[in-house]
DNA sequence: TGTTTCCCGGCTGTCGACAGGTGGGAGAAT
DNA sequence: ATTCTCCCACCTGTCGACAGCCGGGAAACA
């Protein structure tokens, strides 16, 4: 009896899980930006298909926290607040700190901690290119490019603690802070400079076996990343409303 | 203007939310046991509705965690592993580690101080009765109480330290972690005397603003908790193994 | 012109229907 | 009697339809 092989891989071909990653990649690349409103019968059209798995698609990106919903009203691309910004990043000390305690308590894997290296020494290009061009921070594709070596960065110690559950939040928080940071301003060469440096600390803590040292960089790390998105925030804040007060200003000397 | 005042409270008609109700009670009531498979007609039936709404709970319910969804084979109640129950008290304890340290960094409100000692409190008319009757260990009824003023405590003390998203979370995994207790056997005396040790410590700790403090006693309790509950598991693990094998054994015998 | 009312279009929540797939049991074959 | 095969009932995933609701804009009014 040749047994033949599970054929359930990846290939998902359920309208739903389309329909679910299509929202999910046009979130993530900022083609929807925060705000914007879901449209159920545009999403079907596009997919050649009918409103169902387009309602249950929504329906899992709500529960995840990317859309909010209103009754009656649909749902809109998560707009993160300030509170929600320090819950977020609260959420990610707390669990990041404690995965990675957890994980610098046992013998690590010589792969893993060879492959995290890599990962933080990922910047240093970056940085070189930073400095040899006239640009004082980062373009939106080195961003690009930084953000995904930072994110396989952590998403690696998070998974050498070997919980899922704490790995999957991690995962999302993330992926929410990121909505937030697609109007994210690229990063100078000083901030690259300590982000590769607490990364590598944080490699040389795991290896050692220095849980209380790691979780200390750790934090710090998460802390400095906290500080620098709340100022960016405040930032566009500011900008926003200055924008948002001047039509009615402007209109003054402009009577249509 | 009188401005008619927001209606839109919890009353929450949609047939959706009630079969999301109706669902989750089953399930924290243990009328639904782990691994039992949910029937989307069933429920419509039940709730006099179409299979619309039922999934669309289900969906809900799955991205929780509560179900299982198998393609093509509907959900079932969440059977939990033994990994999933170490990963669950981590979770907890990673997010509650830090939420208590976090509020007992703040000058707590007296009400809350004297709200969380009352629910401690609580657990003493419950040993009282327990010494009182000959049972070893608590009933069903007693238990429920219990875990309702438990639960409760460990609520308020999430609520102080004002983080929605880690409240929302611990909140989710504490209701996954029942699912497993609804054949929870109940406490005897010595450990009803330890909880209400540790939460009286806990409070104290917070009321002092004593972070560290408050951090190691937590930890410890949530490590009592969990191994506890490692042992239950691993009893019940044994004793399915020999139920299983019962059958077979017995048959050798009575040959039909 | 500024304000209030009413209507219309679009969208959401729900429904019943249908096609494809899965598991289990009846029946055939050894 | 046991194993294999085929078939059927049931169930899930998806569809198109419809009613009620909401918001925006036209129309009525001051």
């Amino acid at each position: 009896m040749p047994m033949p092989v599970k054929p359930q891989l990846k290939p998902e071909s359920s309208v739903r899980e389309k329909a679910y990653l299509l929202i999910q990649r046009k979130i993530a690349s900022g083609e929807l930006r925060a705000g914007s409103a879901i449209s159920e019968l545009a999403l079907a059209r596009e997919l050649g298909s009918s409103r169902t798995p387009i309602r249950e698609a929504i329906g899992q990106l709500v529960a995840e926290g990317l859309l909010d919903q209103t009754p009656n009203r649909g749902a809109v691309v998560k707009q993160l607040t300030r509170q929600d910004i320090v819950d977020l990043f609260e959420l990610r000390e707390a669990l990041e700190v404690y995965a990675v305690a957890k994980a610098a308590r046992q013998a690590p894997r010589v792969t893993d901690i060879e492959r995290l290296q890599s990962l933080a020494d990922e910047i240093l290009p970056l940085q070189e290119e930073l400095k040899r061009s006239k640009a004082k921070t980062l373009e939106a594709r080195q961003m690009h490019r930084f953000m995904s070596c930072d994110f396989a960065f952590h998403a690696l110690l998070m998974r050498m603690a070997a919980n899922a559950r704490i790995l999957k939040i991690v995962n999302e928080t993330r992926l929410l802070i990121r909505i937030f940071a697609m109007r994210h301003r690229g990063h100078n060469s000083v901030e690259l400079g300590l982000i590769h440096r607490q990364h590598s600390d944080i490699v040389r803590a795991v290896k050692e076996q220095d849980p209380v040292r790691a979780m200390q960089i750790l934090a710090e790390h998460v802390q400095n990343s906290q500080r620098e998105r709340l100022e960016e925030f405040d930032h566009w804040e500011r900008e926003a409303s200055l924008e948002e007060s001047m039509p009615a200003f402007v209109s003054l000397f402009n009577p249509a």
